[in-house]
DNA sequence: GGTGTGTAGGTTTTT
DNA sequence: CCTACACACC
């Protein structure tokens, strides 16, 4: 029981208090993870069965790095045992072996957003309706929220609150819609991300025995992130947690930052009501951040109105004051903060990997990512698209789940003409139409197009029969082959990897080779031991749960030293001695939906307050007064939340340009020195490539030069340097006048040590640096 | 039925 | 700026 040693007072208690209901309210940087991990070993080493234990994480990351950590206490094999992944993933395992008595195949499809948006879209053409009023993405969020709060289509059409809210909305037929959605989906074989939630409510609801089995099975739960929980959870939580009530919950209402996606605030605030002996403990010391951090981020949060009370403090260095950045556009933006990162880097001896950008959008990425590639700084991107969201990933993958469930209905529209192979878009309109019409799944429909009146020519009958007794013979030899063998076999007899390899263009080589990619994934997954003797890994396997995995659990990402690009939602949960947080300006951040609600207005805050906690040594916040919007420049005014952090945590001493005609915003310290328009450009950059991980193809090929913008970077050259000498005088856009001390180096790789009079000392790189020789 | 071109519209945030 | 879809042509 070392690890109990590792532990502060509040720690140990909601680690050794293992009976009943518990609430762990834990201030970020203070050892939440910690808790949670030594609690579950703390379990087993008290003689819980890791089959016992369910511990619901936010990501599967989470997951994968807890059990880890769990694993080298009480050893691999137990670890390898606990119930431990997101609710969708845990759920979904569940889901598949109970799929029958809700009445769904075991292999069922998970639909995607976008698999969701197209049937969604279907659906409103159907129904005569215009998709410019019917959006599908807002017709999905608005079933998302309904399946969240466990409204069934006959629930929400009978909902007066809910009808009003739509046909004041001018949208009387979406409960319609979604009643259709929801049938199409069952008729398919298929839940969205919501089902895998809203069919276990329902599969515990409608089972007892099935619940009882669970309820004894999960004898110990534990629910990270609980602040981020939606209604569907919470009930899934309370049913499985009532036997035996042995539950912990551990999150912070200030970092609740999901409510777009159902996420409710009260599921913590209310944890005690359900669970009168609660026993809440609270981890208020902050063992991440410096004090300047710790304090910026709880003068921020103080002006949230709607929280639970806590006291975060630290007993680390005061270290920095969050250094405020100004720009004049978001390329410029992006070279600051490279620059920034490239000195640091010089003077504090850090890795790449200890650094982060965060930003509010993921469209902000490029900015930075162009910065990057300039100064030949290594980076990763999470989020956005990943991996498996590819067209060409997607398009194969379609293949894989038709073969598994030939239901699946958007699998078949989707590949039915790719590649093309003659059966156009009428024929299949009139198929998915009768199909629809009939309630029939169009697999039943093409594998039968002899024996059904639909309107099409016999020339693309027979295509099409070609095409069902190709899939049926995939079907054939998919248990019997390896998931590799079979996937290799599908890809090359469709035709895929022939008209990929035809095209020659960049991006259609990216697309090859991302095939080409998925393809050795899969030759990996398939040379795995299998734990029956003899038994292959089967391609079902592999692709099922695919949907569940975001970009962050693709293997390889971060083992390698790289500055990590992501959005602040994406950094939950992560820590890094220096970060960025980019984009400080109003209608970005806070974002333009939000800042008519108070409480959307909070949940922005909270956001900040995520950012900003990140940090562990230094905190640097960056806006910019112009920023390219679909190819437009337009005018932006530092955000609100600047002016909201206490300013003695704050250095603005580089902003001395900045108060100029920004009314809202003036700063007391404003000061020296530091000119924006003299940023240096990176104008000997060297080509870049393999700064992305060798899994992916950048997704953009071209390197935007700065000069696009027009302003600060086109302007500015520095003199010749090559002559430089000890005690030259030069001059520096951003540090200012200094006197070199050495040179060091040859090459590219020469370096002067700078004495400048404001700034002190820097080593500076002189195929970068843009000096002006003074005397 | 396939292919190319024009244009409308899109940016919160994600399992 | 980029993408997805509608329409016109072959």
């Amino acid at each position: 029981m070392e690890y109990l040693k590792e532990l502060n007072e509040s720690q140990r208690k909601a680690v050794e208090n293992t009976d009943g209901p518990v609430m762990v309210l834990a201030g970020a940087g203070s050892g939440k993870t910690r808790v949670l991990t030594y609690r579950i070993a703390h379990l087993i080493y008290k003689g819980a069965s890791p089959f016992n234990i369910l511990a619901l994480t936010f990501t599967n990351k989470a997951a994968r790095e807890m059990k880890e950590r769990i694993g080298k206490i009480v050893g691999e094999s137990q670890a390898k045992s606990i119930w431990m992944g997101t609710f969708h993933s845990v759920f979904a395992r569940i889901l598949r072996s109970e799929a029958e008595k809700i009445g769904y195949p075991a292999n069922f499809t998970i639909y995607d957003s976008e698999d969701s948006k197209r049937l969604l879209k279907e659906i409103i053409k159907e129904q005569g309706l215009d998709d410019k009023v019917y959006k599908p993405s807002l017709v999905s969020n608005r079933i998302s929220s309904a399946k969240n709060n466990l409204l069934t289509p006959a629930a929400y059409q009978q909902n007066l609150i809910i009808t009003k809210e739509d046909a004041q909305s001018k949208k009387p037929q979406l409960g319609k819609i979604y009643e259709i959605y929801d049938k199409r989906l069952f008729k398919a074989g298929a839940m969205d991300f919501d089902d895998l939630l809203f069919k276990t409510n329902i599969l515990l609801r409608d089972h007892p025995d099935v619940l009882n089995k669970y309820q004894d099975k999960f004898r110990h739960i534990l629910v990270d992130e609980y602040q981020d929980t939606n209604f569907s959870q919470y009930i899934i939580i309370r049913a499985l947690a009532a036997k035996f009530e042995n539950i912990c919950v551990v999150g912070d209402d200030a970092q609740s930052i999901y409510s777009f996606r159902g996420a409710n605030i009260q599921n913590i605030l209310n944890f005690k009501n359900d669970y009168p002996d609660t026993q809440t403990f609270k981890l208020e010391q902050n063992y991440r951040s410096t004090q300047n951090i710790v304090n910026a981020a709880n003068s921020l949060i103080e002006k949230n109105q709607e929280q639970l009370k806590k006291d975060v403090w630290t007993s680390n260095e005061e270290g920095n004051k969050l250094r405020l950045m100004r720009a004049m556009s978001d390329n410029e933006e992006g070279m600051q903060v490279a620059h920034t990162i490239f000195d640091i880097k010089n003077t504090e001896q850090a890795m790449n990997s200890d650094f982060a950008i965060l930003y509010r959008t993921n469209a902000q990425s490029r900015a930075m990512e162009d910065s990057m590639r300039k100064l030949n700084i290594p980076y990763q991107i999470y989020g956005g698209l990943s991996f498996y969201q590819r067209k060409e990933i997607k398009d194969l993958l379609a293949y894989f789940r038709l073969v598994v469930n030939p239901k699946d209905d958007e699998a078949i529209k989707r590949i039915i003409n790719y590649p093309t192979r003659g059966i156009g878009k009428t024929s299949m309109d009139r198929i998915v139409l009768f199909a629809n019409e009939n309630d029939i799944a169009l697999w039943d429909v093409i594998s039968k197009i002899q024996t059904y009146p639909v309107q099409i020519g016999s020339a693309v009958k027979n295509k099409i029969i070609q095409f069902v007794e190709m899939i049926q013979s995939f079907q054939v030899i998919v248990d019997k082959k390896n998931a590799y063998d079979a996937g290799q076999l599908i890809a090359s007899t469709t035709g895929i990897l022939k008209d990929l390899y035809s095209d020659k263009s960049v991006e259609g080589l990216g697309r090859y080779e991302n095939i080409q990619e998925l393809l050795n994934s899969m030759k990996e997954f398939s040379e795995e031991p299998q734990e029956e003797e003899g038994a292959v890994a089967k391609l079902a396997d592999y692709i099922l749960d695919i949907p569940l995995l975001t970009d962050q659990d693709e293997k390889g990402k971060e083992d390698s030293d790289k500055v990590t690009l992501m959005t602040i939602h994406a950094s939950k949960g992560l820590e890094f001695p220096y970060v960025f947080v980019v984009g400080m300006e109003e209608e970005l951040f806070p974002s333009l939906h939000s800042s008519q609600s108070k409480t959307d207005l909070e949940e922005e805050r909270r956001l900040f307050y995520v950012a900003i906690t990140r940090a562990e040594k230094r905190c640097h916040l960056s806006f910019s007064t112009s920023r390219y919007k679909w190819g437009n420049l337009i005018h932006s005014e530092p955000s609100r939340f600047l002016t909201e952090i206490d300013p003695k945590f704050i250095d603005a001493s580089g902003m001395a340009a900045a108060t100029q005609k920004s009314g809202a915003f003036a700063f007391p310290e404003a000061g020296s020195g530091w000119k924006s328009s003299s940023t240096p450009s990176a104008g000997a950059s060297q080509p870049t490539s393999g700064t992305t991980s060798p899994n992916f193809k950048p997704q953009r090929k071209l390197v935007k030069m700065p000069s696009s913008n027009g302003t600060a970077n086109s302007n500015i050259k520095g003199d010749d340097t090559s002559g430089l000498k000890p005690g030259m005088k030069v001059e520096h856009g951003r540090f200012g006048k200094g006197v070199v001390a050495e040179i060091e180096g040859v090459g590219e790789n020469k370096k002067a040590h700078i004495n400048f009079d404001q700034a002190g000392k820097k080593q500076l790189l002189l195929r970068f640096a843009k000096l002006n020789i003074i005397g």
